[in-house]
DNA sequence: ATATTTCCTATCAATTTAGTAGGAATTAAA
DNA sequence: TTTAATTCCTACTAAATTGATAGGAAATAT
């Protein structure tokens, strides 16, 4: 499971993409009420995709958040890095967070390496083709 | 990450497949000091694995664990499953484990499950596929 | 009997998660 | 130049989860 504030994260992007734009930024309370996510809590997790080069914002009144690159840009294993650390499942596999496991001996040969090696490399190919303009709601029939 | 329990259990289940039999078990401090895992812990992780029907066990002197069902037939995915919980990575696509997300207004339409219902869908045929004889270290050079 | 093992319940410390509180700084507009 | 609305910042906190450990009861081979 991610965690609810990639979750969040990813619903409150989806709404940017929708309805902001640098000349038009949304604040954080219409985004909260919109998609039912507490103020203060997203007020974090928008700031901190900001510090990520995800979001940008306005200050001030008028001010609110919008994308900061095109939704095209802003794939599904980019939120998870930035908020909920490495898609690797263990330690070992992980390129950015790499940690040596004590359980395998040797890990050029390690075979719960190899396995854990290609299920994360095929996990981002599949979580980068989820972009946010992928994610918007199917039209209703 | 998957937890640091389903880590070792699959490093556990390895190793009984390469050396445990039903007439020859091996017990968990064996296991333990092999696979550098806490023994006592080890302990919870092999009867969690029983009572999920992989493993089985023989009590008493000379008793230990072995595999209650062809390596073959056990897989990450089951694995995970066992002890971590849901693969779904939102708890509205898990079908064991669904819960409704109060973040879409629509489920039927909401872009953002459709995508982690694909993914988690193609994260299990992933992890399917890696049963545990596929997880032995490949030969030294 | 004895040694060795699984099995069971309970406990625990550290970490992570999911927020909340309170206010400073910034900005648009009246 | 005041006011309202906003981002930004730091700190705090309660609850849940993780990663174990403790102490022994029950079973079993020799």
């Amino acid at each position: 499971m991610i965690s609810k504030k990639s979750k969040y994260a990813i619903h409150a992007l989806v709404h940017l993409f929708k309805n902001a734009t640098s000349e038009n930024p949304i604040p954080t309370h219409t985004i909260a009420e919109e998609t039912h996510v507490p103020v203060k809590f997203l007020e974090t997790i928008l700031r901190e995709l900001k510090q990520a080069g995800v979001t940008a914002s306005k200050k001030g009144k008028d001010g609110g958040y919008f994308l900061q690159k095109p939704a095209q840009e802003i794939h599904i294993a980019e939120i998870l890095r930035v908020l909920d650390g490495p898609i690797a499942l263990i330690p070992c596999v992980s390129y950015r967070y790499y940690q040596k496991c004590d359980e395998c001996v040797n890990e050029a040969t390690c075979g719960v390496k190899r396995a854990f090696l290609d299920i994360r490399a095929q996990t981002v190919e599949l979580m980068k083709n989820y972009t946010l303009d992928k994610l918007i709601d199917s039209p209703p029939l």
